[in-house]
DNA sequence: CGAGTTATTAATCGGTCGATTAATATATCT
DNA sequence: AGATATATTAATCGACCGATTAATAACTCG
């Protein structure tokens, strides 16, 4: 087969850099790679439908990111940024007031709520096998969040507040599960129960959450006895 | 480039079939099939390696389950078969004998630890957008659990043996929650906890999960009074 | 105005993936 | 014994993936 000519194709753009100042490559990047993510799933979408959903080229995200594995890391690093507010919050309040651990669940739940896509990149990203972010999930979030509500739980046990007998390391572990399944299992739980997370069920999911917790870990006055 | 000769390679087998009436290819490629997906993770392990590592080539996995998919999904009915049992015996004691939320519980827990691989499947198949075994999963065995499990809490409070404001199908939920949870996050929980879900750290784990549920959702005699 | 830098496209590379096909050897049936 | 069904290997296909490179155009600075 001889190389074709120029082969006829639509005008496309030709190659150099456009016109405009602006630049905003980069940010549409992103973005697109936010949204594709949330309505396909992670492993469906790779740098190529990223580049042509947001206007350019695959080699643009070499370009500004390195590889692949570059994108997905600035997409965390903005994602998680809040949470480490909250983190850096729950932290300093270190030997102060109480950390009232109710407020505690209903604000990670609402925070969860709130930012619908992170439940999924939970799922794909940390949770999976092979997620890429999980090093450094582990590391900026999951590796302070734990041992610090380990910390409150243990306090509060100290001062009689919880059950004796309870384990404040397995607490933690009851708390982040009733806190973080009710969402990443969402798209299961809506088909099987109808169960979905928004409006007024949402609260009614909070107060259940925080209800059940409460009772299940707090000491009773005949338990004291 | 000449087609190149019979190229001497090593004396490997010949096509055809073999002389031992056997044939144990096929548990042998879902053995190893679980194996290493447990070591390496579902994404990182292609057909190729699956077949290699059980001593046969790629094109038995599409002889005996068609493509990649059927492979998992028979899998996951090996995986789940039990559980189908275990369900339909809770499907039939309908009206009858109280079925011990906490034997419930503690049951699942135990079919969760001694099925190590099973929590990463239900991440990468079920709950990551795009897995595809999460129509079989729906349709097998969360759509007539979650519903059986919420009849069961129903009766329960119905019969004044659960607080009076529970709503069942949060109940589930948190249930769910329970006990999937602290097996699908043993990979992060392991790290920042230090946390095992083996050996006697797991008994104590079922201990802490059924007591906080209990505790969480009983009715006491002050509510009733 | 000209040289160098930056941003962008198009083309392509090498690799891997799941899937298919042709050839071949054994088993089974008549 | 001969025909047909079954089980297996080797080779290959086409698609896609992430990454790289060369060409090109605009911007910047002297």
């Amino acid at each position: 087969m001889p190389t074709r000519p120029p082969s006829p194709r639509r005008p496309s753009r030709r190659p150099g850099r456009p016109s405009g100042g602006d630049a905003e490559i980069r940010a549409a990047l992103l973005q697109t790679a936010r949204e594709l993510f949330l309505r396909h799933g992670f492993g469906k979408v790779g740098i190529r439908r990223i580049a042509t959903a947001a206007g350019t080229t695959s080699a643009m995200i070499h370009y500004y990111f390195g590889d692949k594995l570059g994108l997905y890391r600035a997409m965390l690093d903005e994602a998680i940024a809040p949470l480490v507010d909250n983190l850096r919050r729950l932290e300093s309040m270190r030997a102060t007031a109480a950390p009232d651990l109710e407020a505690l669940v209903s604000a990670y739940m609402r925070m969860l709520a709130s930012n619908p896509w992170l439940p999924a990149l939970i799922v794909h990203e940390v949770l999976d096998e092979g997620g890429q972010l999980r090093e450094q999930f582990v590391e900026h979030f999951a590796g302070r969040l734990a041992p610090a509500l380990v910390a409150v739980l243990e306090r509060e046990r100290a001062r009689g507040l919880l059950r004796r007998d309870l384990d404040p390391r397995l607490a933690a572990i009851s708390a982040l599960s009733l806190c973080i399944f009710p969402f990443v299992s969402q798209p299961i739980t809506r088909r099987v129960l109808g169960f979905s997370v928004e409006g007024e069920e949402f609260d009614r999911l909070v107060r259940h959450t925080t209800r059940l917790f409460r009772e299940g870990v707090f000491a009773r006055t005949e338990d004291a006895a």
